[in-house]
DNA sequence: TACTTAATAGTAATCGTTACTTTTTAAAAA
DNA sequence: TTTTTAAAAAGTAACGATTACTATTAAGTA
């Protein structure tokens, strides 16, 4: 886990940006469930906390820019933003599935834009979505309805 | 065109809501494209410049009735929510393909679910979803980059 | 036509997110 | 280490989609 954050902070060096406590803590708070959809609000409320008067647009800032260097996964699912820490930099294409108890991902082998693409002859498919939601095999043996 | 307007009038009337001059203008809007998503505030600024001062909350609570009637698709994709009127009542799972340029939508046969459930043992899939975006053959052929 | 109740208008609020300007600070240079 | 400078953060305040709430209107029915 310290490792995934100082693996992140490489990245950010790497670009040239400057690491700074904030960043720093906004890294490792992500990094403690790695497998999980955190909602953009309670990193939000969780930063202010930690650094009362922080600024909500240094959040969102930094947030847009950890997603543009790949170091989080980000997925709107209605009124508001989700991230995921991205432990697997290297690793390419996938999909989620996603429990609506606990949040856990699982991801999932296999991508199912192959058995589609014949299906548009002449369009020119530029990406795609697909998701699957419900409970994770221990919310269901745990008796979460 | 018209005769949808009229089955979607009778869907109102069969679940006991009342037919008004506002809804019909709304789902008569929402029929000229059948296959294209609308954002919501476009309808709502549509609406408002038909009806001057016709309430948001009105156009808002409407299109939620008419999704419950699955009079009307929503799809949300960010900040803002869109939404499609829904011709065939009666045709059950479907995925689109929708152009990024025109709005149009092209649905897909075959549900890629089938593919995947097997990934998930012990899990309790609720629901899934599957999009893919880019430019329809009509884009591509008109030369749309 | 009168009645009943759902639907609308009108107003304002909520809430996630972002713009903008000043101040601070990390990182590089001296 | 000190100085420099460019980027990041603070500190407002705004924006925009959506919704709550209450008084008023009008659709459907007797």
């Amino acid at each position: 886990m310290a490792e995934d954050v100082n693996t992140a902070v490489e990245v950010l060096q790497k670009h040239h940006l400057k690491i700074t406590k904030q960043r720093r803590t906004m890294l490792s708070f992500l990094c403690q469930r790695p497998d999980h959809y955190t909602d953009v609000t309670s990193l939000d409320a969780y930063m202010r906390d930690f650094y009362p008067g922080m600024s909500h647009a240094t959040i969102y800032r930094n947030v847009k820019e950890f997603e543009d260097l790949g170091l989080v996964e980000q997925q709107v699912n209605g009124d508001q933003a989700r991230i995921k820490f991205q432990c697997d930099f290297a690793n390419m294409h996938h999909h989620h599935f996603i429990c609506r108890n606990c949040g856990k991902v699982t991801e999932l082998t296999m991508c199912p834009m192959d058995f589609f693409a014949n299906q548009l002859p002449g369009a020119q498919i530029e990406g795609h979505r697909f998701e699957m939601y419900g409970l994770c095999a221990d919310c269901v043996a745990a008796g979460v309805e």
